[in-house]
DNA sequence: GAGTTGCCTTGATCTAGGTCAAGCGCATGC
DNA sequence: GCATGCGCTTGACCTAGATCAAGGCAACTC
């Protein structure tokens, strides 16, 4: 890693990393390695042995699974800023992804690799702290996508989600969808032609209007009722 | 917390309290609460101040939510021996239980307080490693478990559950229902009677027998084509 | 014994959402 | 210009599983 200075300036901005002392940072820079990558690229493949876990300072990225019958099933999409895969390392030694990670757009990521940061995790209970804090975020969002999954519709889901989208409070709001319709249906786990037939219904009961990638949500309140949120 | 040597010895079979010392210990039992719940009886709600965690040393109790229309969906099912609810100690002071806890069957209880273990936690890295290890283990059963709602059918997740349950490399294994069909329904997110007709079409097909709560795999092999396992 | 209650099964029907197929709009490249 | 390709939409079907409804059966209580 070169330009020491600059680089401890960005993982300061790395929440896991925001009680490290200069020396754990210097630690850990020693194995850091920053890559580009292009869109269609993969980071890893699933069954690949795990030794790095990974920040991304700018770009798209998903991290998926494909079923024995070739389904897609998106797990998470990483938007710049996010770390991911740090959990895995406390799986064991020779533990494995569980997900293929393949750029949506092109990006730069960093990568850390496991045993500096298990070293330096040692010297530091904040630390420690933190990744238990981040962790049980995860968890929790994974509740609730369970229930998502199992006790909502697919009119439900899309419903919830353009609202997590949307400002608070503004009426008419605006949503602008960052991803193709193809990869947010994958990820609300419908078809594209349900998302799409959905959108349609939606806007042709007046609550919402579709102009490309921009969607106006003309009537929160309808909105909330229909999904029963 | 009476008979302090006899509680240490318990303590110990815990694996997140094995690093820890006598003193250590002693400081998380003055605070613990060991309680006898009967079958149907709450342990929290979804909602309630979450101030402790808790380990099941005998019985069995189910994780579950229930959505605006009264439908029950089964987060995880807990056995004799684990911990729960430890994740949601660090996400805040104030924080809240997200699901309801509930016996299936009545037992016993172990119930420690947040602030004390947090205190201890302070004064051991290895405890924390414990921690975050075992919360990485339940990220990723939430990754299988999203994956199985999303890419498997009523019958392959039927199976893959016998599967889970029966001894390895054993043909005929037996697999013995520890809980009723009804809940088994809830945790795999089918209804009664869709799980029912699944056990009798998967009878009919010579791949297993029923006998009450008692199921025999009879084609192991068989099972695991049809689910593409 | 008769009655009640809870769990399970079975059958008949309904429906949300998936699948298949065709076509549209818009970009890119030759 | 025209072709190729990709994202998106629309329509016509189909099927897995939910829903509704009616028993069956075993364990109780009286």
């Amino acid at each position: 890693m070169q330009h020491h200075a600059e680089a401890v300036q960005m993982l300061r901005r790395i929440a896991l990393f925001a009680e490290l002392d200069e020396a754990q940072l210097a630690k850990i820079l020693e194995t850091t390695q920053r890559r580009e990558l292009t869109a269609g690229e993969f980071l890893f493949m699933q069954g690949e042995g795990a030794e790095q876990f990974f920040w991304l300072e700018s770009g798209l990225l998903k991290l998926y699974r494909v079923s024995p019958i070739g389904e897609e099933k998106i797990i998470e999409i990483v938007r710049a800023g996010q770390t991911f895969a740090e959990a895995i390392m406390f799986m064991g030694q020779r533990s494995r992804y569980p997900v293929n990670a393949q750029m949506i757009e092109g990006g730069v990521i960093w990568c850390f690799a496991n045993a500096s940061f298990h070293e330096v995790l040692r010297g530091s209970v904040d630390t420690c702290f933190r990744l238990l804090a981040g962790m049980s975020r995860r968890l929790h969002q994974h509740v609730n996508e369970i229930e998502r999954l199992t006790l909502q519709t697919a009119t439900e889901r899309v419903i919830n989600y353009l609202m997590q989208q949307a400002e608070p409070s503004v009426n008419p709001a605006n949503v602008h969808l960052p991803i193709t319709k193809q990869t947010l249906a994958a990820q609300l786990s419908i078809t594209p032609e349900t998302l799409s037939r959905t959108f349609t219904r939606l806007a042709k009961a007046g609550l919402i209007e579709i102009r490309g990638n921009d969607i106006a949500l003309l009537d929160v309140e309808g909105l909330r009722r229909k999904a029963m949120l």
